[in-house]
DNA sequence: TGAGATATAGGCCAAAAGTCCTATTGGCCA
DNA sequence: TGGCCAATAGGACTTTTGGCCTATATCTCA
């Protein structure tokens, strides 16, 4: 029996490089490509004998982790695996967290691309090795406290601790304690840092993506 | 005579698809691979009879355009083709006035690349047809010179005016200089105000990917 | 009840950031 | 060639930020 796989990237050159791939996994299998979300959506709702789908988490009209969920949801037993070029805890966890079987960072090597494929082919979940240092250094439960958050915001739109402490009516020694306790749980020096950071993290709403 | 080509990316897997597209072009043909920039310039330094180089911009140990420029100095007739998953008007235009002799999108065609390679082999020139475009409705002025962008980049994550100014081997009066004459551009108030007004503006790559 | 987390806030101090000047250099353009 | 601009940098100054310490008042959980 054939394998049936679904490639979905807008990179003409990525899809090219995971043909060649799995190619090298299965001379025999039939690959089917898509180039932004939607037409992956089509693809999918139309082959119901799809073995994989192979998704590129930055692509056009792919809402990030929401798609994943929205896939998961309509064909539950579909194996996906995420292909990205980011490797953050985040990017990673939220994966998984939404419904994904596996996870490969761009850079990571031919084979260790092919075992992934076949581990999650053969009904596994694959995570990139750095995940287990990762997810080590990078903490487990909700990083920031109400306060902070509401704080955060504003941090990231540029106020400054006069203006944070106005609009809660607090002073603004209280901003700076905040601010001291959010640098260190961050492990940032800076405020500029921290938006960063907490952006990375998915700390914050928005103002990221635009 | 088979022609020589340095490929160098981080991603195995559009080195895969660089190959693949290559060996459409020309069946004969030695194909080099680099994972990151020093390994290229070994290489380039060592095959002193490369007929091409194909570079990602976003590489490890690649600072962007002067990379470009550092290569162009001690290979002043040796090809380079930039791939980038970026389709900004300024990286196209800084790569080049760099001295880049092609910039292709990742996004392109598997035919439009081929055909940008073959006509970059040749001698020639090779810009996105979305260049003009781009450059049409991608503003006038701008907005921020070249090293302003440089600055704004590492504004985006953090880096304090020091570190700013080791990074370029500047002065930080200059980098402060800099910053003043962004924030009044950007007509805000601070250095966090400017990197969330310059994501807003698309002034800044990432914000949501890094 | 007592320990721990959270939110508040003050003082003190050092470092960083930001503004306003001026000034020089090199490129480009008309 | 003279004007403009980008990039560089220095001085002098004020404001902001951030670290560290202490000290309340709640609130929760064991």
């Amino acid at each position: 029996m054939t394998l049936k796989i679904l490639v979905a990237d807008d990179h003409p050159l990525v899809l090219e490089g995971i043909r060649t791939l799995l190619q090298g996994i299965e001379p025999d299998l039939c690959v089917l490509e898509a180039k932004d979300f939607s037409e992956a959506k089509k693809i999918i709702a139309k082959e119901l004998k799809l073995d994989l789908v192979i998704l590129d988490l930055a692509m056009p009209e792919m809402d990030g982790m929401h798609s994943i969920v929205e896939l998961r949801h309509t064909r539950p037993c579909l194996p996906i695996v995420i292909v990205s070029a980011s490797e953050e805890a985040s990017d990673i966890r939220n994966a998984i967290n939404s419904g994904a079987n596996g996870y490969i960072p761009k850079s990571s090597g031919n084979e260790v691309m092919q075992n992934a494929l076949r581990l999650v082919l053969s009904g596994g979940l694959y995570l990139p090795a750095q995940w287990a240092a990762l997810s080590r250094t990078n903490n487990n439960g909700e990083m920031l406290t109400l306060r902070q958050q509401e704080i955060m915001e504003q941090l990231a739109i540029g106020k400054t601790n006069k203006e944070i402490a106005r609009i809660f009516a607090i002073s603004d020694k209280t901003v700076k304690a905040h601010l001291s306790d959010i640098f260190k749980r961050l492990e940032v020096g800076n405020r500029t840092q921290a938006v960063h950071q907490a952006k990375k993290q998915g700390l914050l709403k928005s103002a990221g993506n635009n």
